[in-house]
DNA sequence: TGAACATATGATAATATATTCATATGAATA
DNA sequence: TATTCATATGAATATATTATCATATGTTCA
């Protein structure tokens, strides 16, 4: 997994995006662009937890959150294991730190 | 401006984000999710360029444009500047091609 | 097996968002 | 200064998205 990104790097990486990916790409932001669903991403940030858990730190109702699990889930930005009852999910890999990493070094500027 | 980001780097980066921040977070990213302003977006990587030649890349409407134009701009992605009758745009900054790199890189996985 | 707990899901209503159309604004120039 | 070119903008429509409500599914354990 790669850890660190050099201007260079970005340049060489970003190089020929086609439409599809450009698609794939905006699909991929739009995850990211709501309260709900980044709330929840940031919940996962330290630790995996199951739907309630998730739920009391987000004060928000169950419904509610397992619509936006599933989003994630599809989205393959979280994953998910049964343990007993619950359903306990966490980060699918460091790329989603890294994504909101990028972001909050933008809003800070 | 930040060139380079260790696993370390991030953690500590991305330690006690607030609730407004999360917020800040997805109002950023939610501008990234949608196809016609990435698209913008990406066009502009090289070079500025004004309304008109955004267009003909995309092939699509003028007041469309425009109307995006105008959300990348208030969200400080994007600089405007007047050259005579056209106005030019370009890229605000380097974190925009970061964050879309950072995107890239996760959807190629 | 049936009751209790945990989560998922479908339908609906409310809200947000993007594009289009028509038109306004602003700059250059004949 | 009237016209043309370039861009911006308001209103309206169409579409997408989110939260809520009601209920279904799946698991544990008495």
């Amino acid at each position: 997994m790669a850890e660190t990104y050099s201007k260079k790097k970005i340049e060489h990486l970003v190089s020929n995006i086609s439409e599809t990916e450009l698609s794939d790409l905006a699909e991929l932001f739009k995850i990211f662009g709501d309260s709900t669903r980044i709330r929840i991403l940031y919940d996962l940030f330290d630790s995996e937890k199951n739907v309630t858990e998730i739920c009391e730190d987000l004060e928000m109702n169950q419904s509610a959150v397992s619509h936006q699990l599933k989003i994630l889930k599809t989205s393959k930005l979280i994953n998910a294991r049964r343990e007993g009852k619950a359903m306990v999910y966490s980060l699918a890999d460091e790329h989603v730190k890294t994504i909101i990493t990028m972001g909050k070094e933008h809003i800070e500027e």
